[in-house]
DNA sequence: TCTGGGGTCCTAGGACCC
DNA sequence: TCTGGGGTCCTAGGACCC
């Protein structure tokens, strides 16, 4: 999708239709996620903050994004994915690769499938679409990038050489800042230097993935689409957010931390898995300085209070040099979670009042019923942003508010 | 009144076991 | 009077994606 939160909200809201607007993640200390096109032209950016934003475009009018618009849409519009194919994988809540091979005979071809679902989207929700065609995932997603916005792009087998001999290798989806620079100090700028240059000497600097690396300069990728609920397990589940303001109190820490761990405890324990290793990540207040700490117990959990008093105990471990500025705590070492009764009657006990309270927070929202310690539990709540890992339904269905 | 949040994959080094 | 090799698990840190 094009500017797809902005798009959604111009949608939604006439009076911000044509003008510069930008959404971020909620109203404390937050960034721009998206921006429309009108905002774009005049250099705002992903990542700003606002202040930043307003420097560039002073009339940039500030939307707070509504998570639940993105996620139904999004999950609307891969069903529609779906009226074509049925092997669409999601790459982030925007972006979908969709493979058409066995689709053909029925619509003809990828270009008139592409045209049919650029009118649905457009009609169903007012948003336009980039889309790219091309014989695999790397040179789509590249082909989709290439005309903005509305596009259609189509990188056929016999354009591939071509197209990519003078295109610079930071396009390539997978080579980022560093990359960039570890191959330019190889004189490598181009995919068409890449895909030429020896893999011996790419593996001798980049170990294992010095092969992949020449692929992609050659634009072979043979990685398959993953259609939904085909996916690997998840392999952590976390959550973090920076706070309203830094923390110092002790107390202020623990009580925002035992929020962290019901929202990790409660994801995992709807999602059906515990974990054994539990990470604590801490940034200070002066932004760069931070660090991460992990500890594994014996067996695995999605208790909250368990997850809790790991998170504390590794607290514990160090002496906070700077005041807090984020928090967070994420779960893996993760399996699926196979019903079991605890051999302790105190251990059922807890078990069923935690059913209880996950039972009532699912009919009526999350954290209806929480800890003691939580309440009022309001200064607190940090800004909430979609993640690129968001999928329409399972347990990357992070549940943002 | 600065700078979000959720993930995956890879490397390297150490502990531990047989 | 010197001491192997294979494997697993754990921790820490960094790059990358949107």
């Amino acid at each position: 999708m094009n500017a797809f939160f902005a798009s959604v909200e111009q949608q939604a809201n006439p009076e911000l239709q044509g003008k510069p607007i930008a959404v971020v993640g909620g109203h404390g200390r937050t960034v721009i996620t998206t921006s429309s096109y009108e905002a774009r032209a005049k250099g705002v950016k992903t990542g700003m903050a606002v202040w930043e934003g307003k420097r560039a475009c002073p009339e940039l009018i500030i939307v707070v994004g509504d998570n639940k618009k993105y996620t139904y849409t999004s999950t609307r519009i891969n069903e529609i994915f779906r009226d074509y194919t049925p092997e669409v994988e999601a790459f982030s809540i925007d972006e979908s690769w969709l493979d058409v091979t066995h689709s053909l005979s029925i619509f003809g071809s990828a270009v008139s499938i592409a045209y049919l679902i650029k009118a649905r989207i457009r009609h169903s929700f007012g948003i336009t679409c980039s889309i790219g065609i091309a014989p695999n995932k790397l040179l789509a997603k590249l082909a989709s990038d290439m005309q903005k916005p509305d596009g259609l792009t189509i990188i056929t087998p016999e354009d591939v050489s071509r197209t990519l001999e003078r295109l610079p290798i930071g396009d390539l989806c997978g080579v980022g800042k560093k990359m960039q620079k570890h191959l330019n100090m190889l004189s490598i700028y181009t995919c068409g230097e890449l895909g030429r240059c020896e893999e011996e000497r790419l593996t001798r600097k980049f170990g294992i993935i010095g092969k992949r690396l020449k692929e992609m300069g050659q634009g072979i990728d043979n990685s398959p689409v993953i259609q939904f609920g085909e996916e690997d397990d998840v392999k952590s589940v976390g959550h973090s957010s920076t706070l309203e303001r830094d923390l110092s109190d002790p107390v202020e820490i623990r009580r925002f931390l035992l929020r962290l761990a019901e929202m990790v405890g409660s994801r995992a324990r709807r999602y059906n898995v515990s974990g054994k290793t539990i990470h604590l990540y801490v940034r200070y207040a002066d932004f760069y300085s931070s660090w991460g700490k992990q500890t594994t117990l014996k067996s695995h959990t999605n208790q909250s209070d368990d997850i809790y008093r790991a998170a504390l105990g590794i607290l514990h471990t160090v002496e906070l040099e700077q005041p807090v500025r984020l928090l967070g705590i994420s779960l893996s070492n993760l399996k699926h979670q196979d019903e079991q009764l605890p051999l302790f009657v105190e251990d059922r006990k807890k078990l069923e009042a935690t059913k209880a309270m996950d039972a009532v927070n699912a009919r009526f929202g999350d954290m209806v019923v929480t800890y003691g310690s939580l309440l009022p539990g309001k200064e607190q709540s940090g800004s909430h942003v979609i993640p690129p890992s968001w999928r329409p339904d399972g347990i990357k269905n992070v549940d943002v508010k």
